[in-house]
DNA sequence: GAGCACTGC
């Protein structure tokens, strides 16, 4: 869909971290590491930073074209390092990643990423005194104060006084460095404000304890330790999930040969059924399976012969942030689960047998947690119930609640009901509003649908707002088939935007199901990269719009052929509130509100500079884990 | 430059 994105420099990071529970976010800390020449960076030992903060570094050219130098005090430390972060970027180890120690180097001139030991870099100072390959140097495990490491940060920090001073070549305008050092200092908690104090008060940032990286190291300690059975490890979302698997797998094809195997399952409720269902095929004998989930887990799947739980106490939650000026938006946060949660997940382990449940948080982060998730009626849109409640003569304002909701929840929900003309000024129920009401449809949606009648195009409105109304995606494939599905639905794009191409879809599965079987049609979904559930879902959806259709005296049949210009009009009598202007930068503004907001890059409309848009879902971005 | 789960109508 047109899903545009907030970036996140609009919003000021305290105001992030307010609404964020785990603190510190990729992006975040590229812009510090952009913004500041010495950050220290305080978080737990041999947790995931030290090999993704190397990566975020290449990835968004922070670092500009030179080598990034990891040291470690370590020489093994080193090595194992490089190679698992050359796995990580799928890479030959030696070439863009790399490692140089004593007696042993794996090191090429395409070699971006070097981890050295510290002694490696300090031996170098001999012969190039600048570092000046060196755009960016890591100093890890800096709290450990080695006598190399402190020899080589009092170097760096006269390195960098040389190397980033501005140079004024004459006529050439501002004067900048013409080869700047970045330096970066890892250490854990307790020395953190000294390592700052030495580099001129530097700025020093906090990462929070990698769960993923937890989970993998207990995972393994699991593997080597424990008896047979299989592991479920609960991890908050997809990205994760990819991201756990991928490095489960690189150290299972090294494990000794006397070692049990493992297989990896992963388990979200967007994964095709096909890939769901090996959670329940038997692992043969000497394989442990380990499945990757979501809280998919936590209550709907149940998983057989589950003997471990890993539980990283975390979960996504969406939640709507009501604006009384202009539209509010969704987000989506990783956050700190219940401790009803805790328990379900505890309880999924040995239910056939004794079971273990490892937990990745302390007992105080435990007895923090709340006991219970916040009831929906504090985070969600209250557009739609506003609505009905009003149908029923209700006001939802003066009803007794156990919790009452936000009032900028309310204040949101009646603007958007009086733009949608289902109010009228004095917030009393309109003809129209009642009309919304007669269907299963987000009140927006309703309202295009009606427009539609006017518009003389029920039938493809009705396709569309069935798929809308789905509550899984057509468009949905893992971080890996990206481009390959992007390819592949190429054909159903159209240049009126994601609605125009929805209804292509539509109309293309329409023809299938017309001659294929259920299996034939799901054949065919797979192929085209969509979403087989979604569409069934959706099918279902359209009937009973129809049906509400005919009950209520309107045509659902009203086609408009080829002619687009009709269904746009609709969409945009219900999408009113989610208009947005092109603006010279290339983002786009809120024509009511005052965000700047971003198209989606699935969008086919990302990039086409159209002069204006309006979008059915709008999401906040929030800062990715360091 | 990228999608937690569920439910009802």
């Amino acid at each position: 869909m047109n899903g545009a994105i907030i970036p996140a420099k609009q919003n000021s990071l305290e105001e992030q971290r307010r609404q964020l529970p785990i603190a510190q976010g990729r992006d975040a800390l590229i812009q510090e590491i952009r913004d500041n020449d010495v950050i220290v960076l305080v978080g737990e030992t041999g947790s995931g930073k030290t090999t993704q903060v190397p990566q975020y570094l290449l990835e968004s050219g922070v670092a500009g074209e030179g080598v990034i130098a990891v040291t470690q005090p370590r020489r093994v430390a080193a090595t194992s390092l490089a190679a698992r972060v050359a796995a990580e970027k799928n890479v030959q180890l030696g070439g863009l990643v790399g490692y140089s120690v004593r007696f042993d180097e794996s090191s090429t001139e395409a070699t971006r990423i070097k981890y050295v030991t510290d002694g490696m870099l300090v031996r170098e100072l001999l012969s190039d005194p600048l570092l000046s390959r060196y755009s960016a140097v890591i100093v890890d495990e800096a709290h450990e104060r080695t006598l190399r490491t402190d020899i080589l940060m009092a170097n760096l920090k006269t390195i960098q006084r040389s190397r980033n001073q501005p140079v004024d070549r004459k006529g050439k305008g501002r004067a900048t460095a013409l080869n700047p050092l970045k330096i970066i200092i890892m250490s854990a908690t307790l020395d953190a404000e000294k390592f700052s104090k030495f580099y001129d008060n530097a700025k020093f940032s906090t990462s929070q304890p990698d769960y993923v990286d937890a989970a993998l190291r207990t995972f393994y300690q699991i593997h080597i330790d424990q008896s047979p059975g299989d592991v479920l490890i609960f991890l908050p979302g997809q990205e994760d999930i990819e991201s756990l698997e991928k490095s489960i797998t690189m150290y299972a094809n090294r494990l000794p040969q006397e070692c049990m195997g493992v297989t990896v399952c992963p388990l979200y409720a967007a994964l095709p059924p096909t890939q769901q269902a090996k959670i329940f095929s038997a692992t043969s004998k000497g394989i442990r399976k380990c499945i990757l989930a979501t809280n998919i887990a936590e209550t709907s799947i149940t998983i057989p012969g589950v003997k471990y739980v890993i539980d990283t106490g975390k979960c996504k939650e969406k939640r709507y942030i009501a604006r009384s000026v202009g539209t509010g938006f969704d987000t989506l946060l990783t956050r700190d689960i219940t401790k009803s949660s805790a328990m379900q997940r505890a309880g999924r382990a040995g239910r056939e047998g004794p079971g273990l449940c490892f937990r990745l948080y302390t007992e105080e982060s435990f007895k923090a947690m709340p006991i219970s998730a916040e009831p929906e009626i504090r985070r969600c849109t209250l557009t739609s119930s506003l609505l009905q409640l009003k149908c029923m003569g209700q006001n939802l304002e003066q009803l007794d609640f156990m919790d009452k909701p936000e009032q900028d929840t309310i204040i949101s929900a009646l603007a958007t009901l009086h733009l949608l003309s289902a109010v009228d000024d004095k917030k009393a129920l309109t003809h129209l509003g009642r009309r919304m009401a007669l269907f299963p449809l987000e009140p927006t949606l309703a309202r295009s649908l009606l427009a539609a009648t006017e518009f003389g195009c029920t039938r493809e409105m009705l396709d569309i707002l069935s798929i809308l109304s789905a509550s899984s995606k057509v468009f949905y494939d893992s971080s890996e088939e990206r481009e390959a599905a992007l390819e592949t639905r190429r054909k159903f794009r159209h240049s009126s935007g994601d609605h125009m191409t929805v209804l292509n879809v539509v109309r293309s599965y329409d023809e299938i199901a017309a001659s294929e079987s259920k299996a034939g049609q799901r054949d065919w979904c797979q192929k085209q990269y969509l979403n087989f559930r979604c569409l069934t879902e959706a099918m279902d959806i359209r009937k009973q719009l129809r049906e509400a259709c005919e009950k209520n005296g309107i045509d659902w049949q009203l086609s408009c052929g080829d002619n687009e210009q009709p269904v746009l009009k609709s969409l945009v009598r219900g999408l009113v509130q989610n208009a947005a202007f092109l603006q010279p930068d290339g983002s786009y503004k809120q024509i009511m509100g005052p965000s700047i907001v971003k198209i989606h890059p699935g969008s086919s409309l990302c990039d086409k500079k159209v002069p204006a848009i309006v979008y059915d879902e709008l999401v906040r971005v929030i800062l990715r884990r360091v």
